[in-house]
DNA sequence: ACATAAATTTGACGCAAGTCAAATAATCAA
DNA sequence: TTGATTATTTGACTTGCGTCAAATTTATGT
C-alpha cells in the first residue's frame, strides 16, 4: 500500500471513539448491482463513496469515447474532486463494474464533523494531498511512456486491473485503443 | 481569474490581523537571477514559494528531455507538491525565467500557524483542492486533445505562456517537440 | 558592424498507434 | 447443443508527430 495512504489510514484507526461516532452518524451503507451509476454528469457529487467490497471505476465521455480515469477496489474512495469542493455538476459518471459494497459519506455532515474537529479536517486535506500527487504522478506517466511502457507499468503497480479486467475498460484507463492493447499483448506473450 | 482561486485570495483577504502577522513572521522576500535553480531534484521542498514578480517554471528531466508542468506568473505558488507534503527528495526543478521577486513560506512556520487557526488550515487545504483539479484537469487535455489543439487551447487559456517565453519552453510544456511546435504555427498563420 | 552562437524554421523520412474491416473466440440464452 | 451476441484478435492501411539534418533568422558580445 502507498504509504502515505497507510499514514491516513493508520490516523483514522486512532481516532477518538468520540469523533468516530459523530462521523458514523453520516455513513450509510448500500449495495448496487453491476452496470448501476452512483454519479451520473450533471449531478453534484454529494458524498465520498467508500469502496467495502467490488470494484468501481470513474470514467468520461469525449465524442463518444470513453476514458476510464480511476479504478477503486477494496478500501478505496470514489468521488468526483471538482465536482464535490466546487458543488457543481460532474462531468464524469461512477459506475459500478461487478456488484457492490459501499459506504456512502455525506459532504455534510462530515463537512460538520471536520469543521469541530480538526484531526477531522487534516485527515481530509490528506486525502486530498494523496489525490493531487497521484494526478501528478498519473500525467507524468502519459507525458513519458508511450503505450506498451503504460501496460507494462500498469501491470506491475495494479496487476488487479489488469487480471480482473475487461480489455475494453484496461484500454479506455490506458487511453489507448482496444486493438493496440490486444497487440502489445501479443508481443508480450511471444517473446 | 478562476472561481476557486478568486475566493481563495478573497478567503485570504480577511483573515484577523493577529493571524496575519503570525504568518508574515515566516516570510522572506528574495531576489533572484533569470537561470537561478529555485529548487533541485533531491532537495527537499520546505517553502511555498510566491511569486511577486518573474516568471518561473517547474519541469523534470526524463532522457535529458526536460518537461515543463507548471509556469508561475504574478500570485501563483510554486511548490513540489509531493516532495513538499511527504518532505522527501524533490524530482522536479523549479527555475526562475527572468529576473524574480518571490516571498517564500516557511514549511515549519506555516504548518505551526495551520494548526493553531482553522482558516488557515482551510486555506491551505482549498489550494491544494484547486492543485488537484488543476492536474485532473491538465491531464484530461493531454487524453483528449491533440499537439495543435492543445496549443490552440493554451492559448486561449494561458496567453501568457504563449506571448511570452521561447518555443523550446512552450513546446516541453504542451509536450511536443520544437519542430512540430514551429509547423503547428505556421499552418496557423497561413489560414 | 561583424562574427559567432543560439533560436527557429523547413525538409525528408520513419514509426507508433489509430481506424476500418474481417476473422476468431468466448459467453449466454433457450 | 446450437445459434446469437459480445469480446478479442488479426490484417491492411493511414497519419500525426518524432528524429535527424540543413537552412535561415535572431540575439549577443567585443
Amino acid at each position: 500500500m502507498n504509504p502515505y495512504i497507510k499514514r491516513i489510514k493508520d490516523l483514522s484507526n486512532h481516532l477518538d471513539s468520540q469523533v468516530l461516532t459523530e462521523l458514523e452518524g453520516g455513513f450509510v451503507d448500500k449495495k448496487f448491482s453491476k452496470g448501476s451509476y452512483l454519479l451520473r454528469p450533471g449531478q453534484v457529487c454529494t458524498s465520498h463513496l467508500l469502496v467495502r467490497k467490488g470494484i468501481v471505476r470513474k470514467f468520461y465521455k469525449h465524442n463518444d469515447k470513453e476514458i476510464t480515469t480511476e479504478i477503486y477496489f477494496h478500501d478505496d474512495v470514489a468521488i468526483s474532486m471538482d465536482s464535490y469542493i466546487m458543488q457543481k455538476p460532474a462531468d464524469v459518471f461512477i459506475e459500478a463494474l461487478t456488484e457492490i459494497e459501499i459506504t456512502i459519506i455525506d459532504y455534510r455532515r462530515f463537512d460538520t464533523v471536520k469543521k469541530k474537529y480538526a484531526e477531522v479536517m487534516i485527515l481530509d486535506k490528506m486525502f486530498i494531498e494523496y489525490y493531487a500527487t497521484w494526478f501528478e504522478q498519473r500525467l507524468k506517466e502519459f507525458q513519458t511512456m508511450n503505450a506498451s511502457q503504460r501496460y507494462l507499468n500498469l501491470f506491475e503497480k495494479e496487476p488487479r486491473i489488469v487480471q480482473l479486467l475487461p480489455v475494453t475498460i484496461i484500454a479506455s484507463y490506458l487511453n489507448i485503443s482496444l486493438e493496440t492493447l490486444s497487440r502489445i499483448r501479443s508481443r508480450l506473450a511471444s517473446s
